[in-house]
DNA sequence: TTGAAAGCGCTACCAA
DNA sequence: TTGGTAGCGCTTTCAA
């Protein structure tokens, strides 16, 4: 049980000085092929690998990257947004010595604290910022912190990062358009959290493409939990003109708004019809199946780790637009009612067990 | 626009030596009040922070600790556990100067690796183990590493390791003896992934629980993902002796499980009743709302990241038992139908819709 | 109670 | 193409 090796023994078994080892190690040229494969058969046989704390003392480096994630503990479970999009990152990381470092926050005071620790311990050498938010403080405050970044999604304030996009709106068409041609008229939308600029996108794309299609859209907050998802579901299936399709702002208060909506009796999707969006591993095993608008959180994570990790090693890096968002039909959606009855106050349909 | 602050700028400003400094940041004794108190005011009007890197060279403590899931990217959305456990974990570390590093690998080959690498370049003090598995190998090359580490349930390898765990029999035991309390007889468990410990654990304390109340356990397997909870719960349906309880090893499968049986045409839970476990957020949004088993990830990862904090900063640690596992009924279950029909090709009740 | 200096493991510079 | 040496920012002796 020996110390860790350290780069001063691996020199003096290859009967070199340690510079040389570290031009090695760095691929530096100028380095004799010959005693280039002595140092790696040292360090090999020693189990050598260089030290990412000494090495950043003189390079500046962390050799590591940032995620900070601003989430109710609560709820966190029931996103699945991250799990997937952490390992579409370390499907980048892993290969090229960098390691990536995650915090989980209650409030954003927390948050901008944990990027200022960040950026003053130089823990990172840039980070993901995700969740974008209304004139979002982070913009501001990595700037002044001078600590590269890429964000999800453009922000509504002025920003020098790069930007990885997709056009999810269109994705939204699709749905709304498919909705309109199965002959519904009367589609809500049940809004994400609109403190994030994805939940106020996603609406108003959804009013967009409702309004284009000459219909007229009704909207209910939410904040993308499941129980903020069955509380609009309970709003708009007690109006008089209740909706016969609910778009969702994403998978988790679709399946609450589906639950809510077989408890009140309705059949799936004949009396209503459900969409969600993000397209999770989980909408494919409902009853019925869940209309959804993929997203694919992996691929996310793996151009944002690309930009990124592009950023901090050359100095500049190009937007990225991911392929357009599609619609996934499923079994959640049908033609609505045909005997609509406008003020009903019981559902249109008998209780399916109970 | 200025440079990080260093330890020399902040002794400089304080008029002391940078040595002082460090016993002052360091909370060591032997400092006078009054030059403690010039100090602390000098590194807060720098703004300086003592750099992690720089502190590392010299204690051979990384301030920072380690978290490597093993999991098909694919599916890792969809376990409900991960997030929650990370945000428990945090919630300690936030305030004890320490970070925690991620990484999410694809197999086995690279979830050693990894842990080799995080060992050779002290990237962290120490890691949590969660779903362990058979003989699993991660013990004894933790122990090589000489790695300090928290196990989540107790290794079935001789282990050195301080273990986090809770009685999570007793709340399948519940599930069960309700179950047969409402008059059920044919009870199938849906195993999770049998390579991990507490996949086989649920299903050994499953048919233990069962074969105590005099019944006669069915067993089939799973992996924890829906998939294979839609798969298992087609293959116990299509039994000629079918099931009037499933008691799945995680919610995600029981989810899965709700749908497969909805789209039979079985009405839940008059004709089926199901249970799940790990008491997931979505799992109170289902329709019926899922009874299940209570975990709190949180809690596990608080307990993990104390335990493991206390084992790296004295050296020993005790293991710790989290109260038991407490059964969550819910309206997923109720009695078994009455005109039980062993041979029945067809459901017993007419589909709900389509 | 304090200061000075050595050294952690590495990179980077300057000579040779 | 190589070796020697001076730091990087901090902790930790050892003296004073």
């Amino acid at each position: 049980m020996s110390k860790k090796p350290t780069i001063s023994d691996v020199a003096h078994e290859a009967g070199v000085s340690k510079g040389l080892v570290s031009f090695v190690v760095n691929g530096r040229p100028g380095v004799s092929a010959a005693t280039r494969e002595r140092v790696l058969a040292a360090a090999a046989e020693l189990g050598w690998r260089p030290n990412p704390n000494a090495r950043s003392l003189t390079t500046r480096s962390a050799y590591a990257l940032g995620l900070v994630v601003l989430r109710d503990p609560e709820i966190i479970g029931s996103d699945p947004f991250f799990p997937a999009f952490i390992s579409g990152v370390e499907s980048v990381l892993s290969d090229r010595g960098r390691v990536m470092l995650l915090s989980v926050v209650p409030d954003e005071e927390r948050e901008l604290d944990t990027y200022r620790k960040l950026a003053a311990e130089s823990r990172v050498d840039g980070v993901f910022v995700t969740d974008l938010r209304h004139r979002d403080p982070r913009i501001a405050l990595l700037a002044e912190l001078a600590l590269p970044a890429v964000t999800l999604g453009h922000a509504d304030v002025p920003s020098d990062f790069p930007v990885i996009d997709r056009d999810y709106g269109k994705g939204i068409a699709a749905v709304v358009s498919r909705l309109r041609e199965l002959g519904h008229t009367r589609i809500a939308h049940v809004a994400g959290d609109e403190r994030m600029l994805h939940g106020t996108h996603r609406r108003d794309q959804f009013t967009e493409a409702v309004r284009a299609s000459g219909g007229t859209p009704i909207v209910v907050s939410g904040d993308f939990s499941p129980d903020s998802g069955a509380q609009a579901t309970h709003a708009l299936l007690g109006m008089a003109e209740k909706p016969t399709a609910i778009v969702f702002a994403n998978d988790p208060m679709a399946m609450a708004g589906m639950a809510v909506a077989q408890e009140l009796g309705l059949r799936l999707p004949d009396d209503l019809s459900i969409t969600g969006m993000d397209g999770s591993e989980m909408s494919r095993y409902l009853f019925p199946p869940l209309a959804t608008v993929g997203n694919d959180p992996a691929e996310w994570g793996r151009a944002a780790a690309l930009s990124l990790l592009a950023l901090i090693e050359t100095g500049a890096s190009d937007d990225v637009t991911l392929p357009d968002a599609e619609f996934i039909p499923r079994g959640s959606i049908a033609p609505p009612p045909q005997a609509a009855q406008p003020s009903s106050e019981r559902p249109t349909a008998q209780p399916s067990s109970r």
